[in-house]
DNA sequence: TATTGTTATACTCTATAACTATA
DNA sequence: TATAGTTATAGAGTATAACAATA
């Protein structure tokens, strides 16, 4: 057990554990149809509904043109669609279409294969603490 | 609390969390001197002493010349070398220079942070919890 | 013939700087 | 003049295919 970690050492084995895990969820990911970050701002378009380049640039915390990338690569596959915003000539809201929309119904039924056979190998108490400690992750992410 | 999520929505919780976690501490991080792929080569080699870049390579779950890429840039930078395997001609024995065995050194002393910050804010349960979760992960991305 | 490493090539993500269009 | 988006350019990671050297 590790729970006696100071703060310090906390961090260095979090931000380990992290970036293995991280790498391994991408290694293992059956879709490879997109990348990490199509699927995050296809993600985040599900959830939202809609978004500019500025503000999916922001959450994704990358720069306006390297999500203006991401959203072309999006886009001429078919999953997005961009959109004048009526108010502001100068923004671009970028939509789902809805093939998009499909795709990230589908994806989510299955990109989970590989995490969820480990997990179910886990004891309660264990995912209890992988749930609470998702919780705080989240919180710190977008702290 | 989510003590009670299945097991579905917990890996589709655990991936979020640990993606976004990930994105962050990639954009918080202090150091810009290296790539994530790098430090986590010369963290490989600083804690195993030495490693083949077939070795490497699949630590880190990536293919050879990605690897041989990331050595070089190592290389090039002055803190790695390749060296001979004595036994295998084939083989190439990468090791830490004493400039790169410092800059590991150093770095870890203060690449952190950030995230040390956020967890000093945290109780005690939430961050025993952390060390727990963390452990598990680690299981889990080397299973 | 099989293994280890390298090179060649190509694609994506990332960034900064410079440009266009609109406010 | 400031903001939103785009384009140009470049660096780093990833991969597959083909090659060299060694076992």
């Amino acid at each position: 057990m590790s729970a006696r970690l100071s703060t310090h050492d906390l961090s260095t084995a979090l931000r380990i554990a992290v970036a293995r895990l991280s790498r391994r969820l991408r290694a293992e990911k059956e879709d490879h149809e997109l990348s990490d970050a199509q699927t995050a701002t296809l993600g985040y378009l599900a959830r939202e509904g809609s978004g500019t380049i500025g503000r999916l640039s922001e959450y994704e915390r990358v720069k306006p043109p390297s999500m203006n990338r991401t959203v072309n690569h999006l886009e001429e596959a078919g999953y997005v669609e961009r959109t004048a915003d009526a108010a502001d000539g100068r923004k671009v809201v970028v939509v789902l279409t809805e093939r998009g929309t499909r795709l990230v119904a589908e994806t989510r039924k299955r990109r989970d294969a590989w995490l969820h056979q480990r997990l179910a190998g886990l004891s309660p108490e264990q995912r209890a603490t992988l749930a609470a400690a998702a919780e705080i992750m989240r919180e710190i992410a977008d702290s």
